[in-house]
DNA sequence: GTCTATATACCGATAGAC
DNA sequence: GTCTATCGGTATATAGAC
C-alpha cells in the first residue's frame, strides 16, 4: 500500500497500480475515490487532476491491467512443437497466469460479470485479439472438423473455471489439497482435452458445424 | 417491480423476490435499501422490520434464490438410462437452467466472485450437496480411473463458462448466432466430454490420482 | 407493520489557494 | 500537481407516531 511515486508524470500509473487490486476485490461501486486516494497517498481532489471522473479512472484501470498479459500465451501457442504439445503449453501458461496473478484473475472474472460494452471491446480487440486468433488456429489444427470458436472458449473455460470456483469447490466433501495445485489441474484438463479432441477430429461431419 | 403482496407474513418473501434480480445485476454495494424498498413498494425503514440489516437481507436472498433449483439436475443424473445418456441429460439440464434463468446464473456468478464463506457454505451444503454427490457417482461410472471431483467441476465449468463469457465471446470475430444457442452448446460440450472421458477411462493409471 | 423524520456518515465532484 | 474546504446528494440505520 501507499507507494513510492517518482516526481510527477507517472503518478497516473501509480494511481492505476493502486486502483487495480481495489477494484478487483470490491468492484466499481465498492471502492470510493477517497479509498484510492488514501492508498496512493494523495487527496481525493488530486485524482481529478489525472482523471475527469471515477468511471474514466476505472476504464483506464481495465486497460492498464490487461496490457501485455497476452505475450506468454502467444509463445506457447506459436512454439515450434507438435499441436498437442502446444495445447499443453497453452493450458499450462493459462493456468500459471491465473494462479500466479489472482488480482488479474479476479479482475477478469469481474469484467465478465459487470463489464460494460466498452470494457469488453477493449479486452477483445486490444488485449486478447492475437491470442484468440492463435488459439483458433491451434483448435482447427487439433480438430479440423470441430467448431474452433467453441473449442477456444472450452479450453480457456476449463482452466479458468477450476480456479474461479476454488472457494466453492473447497466446501465440498471430495475436495483435496491437490485439487488446488496448478500442475494437477493442468494434467486433468490436458487429459480431458486431448482425448476429447482426438475423438472430435475423427467424427467430423457428425454434429457440430450446422451452417455458416 | 412493485408487486402485489398479500396481507402480512409473506412480505418477507416479496422483499426477497424483488431483491434477488437487483443484487444479481448490481451486487451488494450497488443496490441500496432505498432501491429495494422502492421496488417492493414500502419505505426503507419498513425493511428493517423484516431484516436486522442489509447484510442479513443479502444472506437471506442467497438462501432464497437457490432453494429448489437442484431438483431438475437430480432427475437427469438418476435417470434409468446409460451413463452416457445421463451425462447428456445432465449437461442439457444444466445448460437449460443457466439459459432460462439468467438472473440466477448471474447471481451464481456473483457468488463465485464475492460470496463470503457463509454464503458459499450455504450453497455447497444446503443446495448443491445431493447434486454434487450424484454427479460424482456418474463421473466415477463414466471414467473409473479419473478424478471424479475434478470431472464434476470440469463438466459444470464447460457448460457455465460458455454462458458466463457470452458478452465477451460476442466481441470476437469468429462469433456466430449459433454460438449462443443452447442445443448447439450442449452438443459441443457433450461431444468433447464423451470423447474425453472415453479416453481417460482407458488409460487410468497414468497421470491423475497421485495420492489420497 | 408501515410510516415520517432524522442522526450520522460517506459519496462524487468542484472551487480556489499555493 | 496537490492541498483544504465544501456543495449537494445519498447511504445505512434508528426513533417514535400510528
Amino acid at each position: 500500500m501507499a507507494s513510492a511515486r517518482a516526481e510527477s508524470l507517472n503518478t497516473r500509473a501509480v494511481i492505476l497500480d493502486n486502483a487495480l487490486p481495489m477494484f478487483a476485490e470490491k468492484g466499481f461501486a465498492g471502492v470510493s475515490m477517497r479509498d484510492i486516494a488514501r492508498a496512493v497517498g494523495i487527496s481525493a481532489a488530486a485524482l481529478y487532476h489525472h482523471f475527469p471522473d471515477k468511471h474514466s479512472l476505472y476504464l483506464e484501470t481495465v486497460h492498464h491491467a490487461f496490457t501485455d498479459v497476452s505475450q506468454g500465451f502467444m509463445d506457447a501457442l506459436k512454439a515450434n512443437v507438435s499441436a498437442e504439445k502446444r495445447l499443453e503449453r497453452y493450458v499450462r501458461s493459462l493456468a500459471r497466469q491465473v494462479s500466479d496473478n489472482p488480482v488479474l484473475r479476479r479482475f477478469h472474472q469481474r469484467m465478465m460479470l459487470e463489464g460494460d460494452e466498452d470494457m469488453l471491446k477493449i479486452m477483445a480487440t486490444k488485449i486478447f485479439k492475437d491470442q484468440y486468433q492463435a488459439a483458433t488456429d491451434l483448435a482447427r489444427e487439433l480438430a479440423p472438423g470441430a467448431d474452433a470458436h467453441m473449442l477456444v472458449f472450452s479450453i480457456s473455460g476449463l482452466v479458468i473455471h477450476h480456479f474461479d470456483m476454488v472457494s466453492l469447490r473447497r466446501c465440498f466433501r471430495g475436495h483435496r489439497k491437490q485439487h488446488e495445485d496448478v500442475d494437477y489441474i493442468v494434467d486433468h484438463v490436458c487429459n480431458l482435452l486431448l482425448n476429447g479432441l482426438k475423438g472430435m477430429a475423427k467424427q467430423k461431419p457428425k454434429r457440430q458445424q450446422t451452417k455458416r
